[in-house]
DNA sequence: TTAGCTGCAAAAAGTTTGCAGTTCC
DNA sequence: GGAACTGCAAACTTTTTGCAGCTAA
């Protein structure tokens, strides 16, 4: 990823780049594609489908703009995943599919609490992953293109309290 | 993992080190649970809980017992999911999640071509995670539990038939 | 201009809830 | 015996499909 500054100078990199993305594939740019492009990229949280739907319209309204359908999200979340734009994760550890912006999750790793459903991204070195991707390369003839890390376990705040119980 | 000689005992070493975190952690070990576990443990993919159903069902109409409800298999599998015994993946590219066996999980990798969905779980060697591992405990005292890994990409496969288009 | 995208309506599929009866410990 | 689990029925939510109209390139 290119130097980025600030976080608002982030989050507009992140929707130029998906925004590109989407060009070069020959996807038309539309109002609704843009939208949820905008939304993911400033979440700090990864989405439900409905909750997607929720928050553009909840601007819209406010805007006096446009509403999207739940039908598009539907259809706009397949195409991202295509293009490999955005990633699907279970932060609820239910059955519903969450989004997340692809270009965002670059070497980053979620750690998610099975006992509060709190997830967290993290950094990781990339001398880590280099080796796997090497193996990957190496052993399968397999091209990685985007990756889910996630790891599940207990955070430092729930295993107090099951001390305490 | 204890050393396992062949396919057979692996697959009874599995069920049985999942009935005994299901009594270990007081719940209680009944018939569809078993079947679940049973189906788990042997199948190669991972299931829906639609596919879970179907084969159990399959199973017991051929040997004339008790088939189990779809409601069941849900609640069985969120129960599976809080003792940390599966974990749920989206091998489809999907909204519907499967679930693995986690015991099964191990040090393996899911990679997922984006084109043709095949879902292949791979060995990776141990000391790739290590460092990994290491890396978490000490910038986050989480403690990992499980883990998914998946990487999504494109197969051998499907490369040699965009080159044709 | 036109291929691709969206919105609307309706159907289909998946998931949850409540409760009575059963099963395991 | 009692707590935990299952099955059945029904409600509810999510996802898909078809089609007519719109829009970015």
């Amino acid at each position: 990823m290119d130097t980025v500054k600030s976080k608002t100078s982030c989050t507009d990199y992140y929707s130029q780049k998906c925004e590109q993305i989407l060009r070069d594939s020959g996807a038309k740019v539309t109002k609704p594609r843009l939208a949820v492009i905008k939304l993911l990229s400033t979440a700090t949280d990864c989405l439900s489908p409905r909750e997607i739907l929720e928050e553009i319209n909840l601007t819209s309204r406010k805007k006096s703009t446009q509403v999207i359908d739940q039908v598009s999200v539907y259809r706009i979340l397949d195409a991202f995943l295509k293009l490999g734009l955005v990633h699907q994760v279970f932060p609820t550890g239910g059955y519903i599919a969450c989004t997340h912006l692809n270009c965002k999750a670059g070497l980053h790793i979620l750690i998610h609490c099975t006992e509060c459903h709190n997830t967290e991204e993290i950094d990781i070195p990339g001398d880590i992953f280099s080796p796997l991707k090497w193996y990957i390369e190496q052993h399968k003839s397999f091209v990685p293109k985007n990756h889910l890390f996630q790891i599940d376990g207990t955070c430092m705040h729930c295993r107090k309290h099951d001390e305490i119980n």
